[in-house]
DNA sequence: GACAATACCAAGCAAGCGCTTGGTTTGTAA
DNA sequence: TTACAAACCAAGCGCTTGCTTGGTATTGTC
């Protein structure tokens, strides 16, 4: 499976919107503005021009601001716990399946959905303490998938610090290339950079 | 010169405001709040009450809030830029330099100037375009430290990876150690995180 | 003790915020 | 055609925001 049939799937399962749909056309541009600007800078007005609606009818379709912030989170997580997945069923050594997360991670950070992903980073703040616990637990499916890995190959021997403190590293650096990462003509492509994380970490 | 005695000669060369003056008691509830709860959720009824005055006697001693933010920022470069350059001054062979480098800015992102050091990584949107080249403009002498050593490593062919993209991939890994590191005891120690660190590089 | 300069207070303004309201248009299906 | 719900608009309410204003203590200096 590739990248947009997982999606399809997961659309149809109705575990995210259809970005081609109202809910979807607005969470998307919700995840550009919220990243742009940030969640609190972004107001209600700004949402609602961004898909043409006044900004009393956005109320119509969440009932907070706030459970438009939640939503962005929940469904990115959703996408990138699948698409993980696939990367981890598409190789066969664990050496392969770390490469693999590190590259999907990539992707989605600095691809199509890396909007979302940066919200997901830097405005989790700005989500209220209860719906902090509902995506917590969405993300700890998604970080058992490395934790599983990582602890696989310091068995084998491969990897010498241990692996939750791998994952929470990986994580910072992987998160910030969003911040530094152009893949302009010429430099750096996506697998250039997966190999330098490699590289750095020696495997 | 420890960590206070270099904080102490700044005082005195007017680069980083007294944290027990005015201004610099400010300074610092202003870094703990804007960590806390962000910049734009931090109000400056909630910076003033912080130092006991009233939210119109804030513009006494600066004339926007964001220049409050500005100045938190300014000397918390200023002042870990000069805690790199000792860490380096400490150090004989370049592995031991970054192993300091890394070690000190393990130690601004987790103890007492954490704060302000989170505030740097998470508030950067919050500044005006004009005062974060302002910002990049100090930043660029902080990271130049950082590079040279990388280089240096480089040529040794103790690293094998490009200078710049370890360097941004190390600057994402230690700044989101303040989501997850916690002291407690028996855990962790900042020199332990820091060998997990050189381990993970395998250096 | 006179006199600035500095630090602060009390009050409030103008603008922008999230969200509500009452009513109208659009899509769908019998 | 009728019926009805979903989607939207126009207007604006109530509150909070950053910041200003005019005046009063407090401090340092000679």
């Amino acid at each position: 499976m590739n990248q947009s049939q997982i999606l399809q799937s997961l659309i149809a399962e109705n575990l995210v919107s259809d970005p081609s749909g109202a809910r979807g056309r607005l969470l998307t541009e919700a995840a550009r503005l919220f990243r742009e600007k940030g969640y609190e800078r972004t107001t209600v007005r700004d949402l609602a021009a961004a898909v043409g609606i006044q900004s009393g009818s956005l109320f119509h379709h969440f009932r907070t601001k706030e459970e438009i912030l939640k939503a962005v989170m929940v469904e990115t997580i959703r996408l990138n716990t699948a698409l993980m997945q696939a990367a981890l069923e598409a190789a066969d050594t664990n050496r392969k399946k770390l490469r693999g997360l590190v590259r999907a991670e990539l992707e989605s950070i600095n691809g199509q959905t890396g909007e979302a992903m940066a919200v997901l980073v830097f405005e989790w703040r700005s989500l209220s303490a209860a719906s902090q616990v509902e995506v917590l637990e969405l993300r700890d499916i998604y970080e058992k998938l490395w934790l599983d890995v990582l602890e696989s190959l310091k068995h084998e021997g491969a990897l010498e610090a241990d692996p939750f403190v791998v994952r929470r590293m990986l994580t910072g650096a992987l998160s910030w290339t969003v911040t530094w990462y152009k893949p302009e003509r010429g430099g750096l492509t996506l697998d250039g950079l997966t190999d330098q994380v490699m590289a750095m970490m020696a495997l």
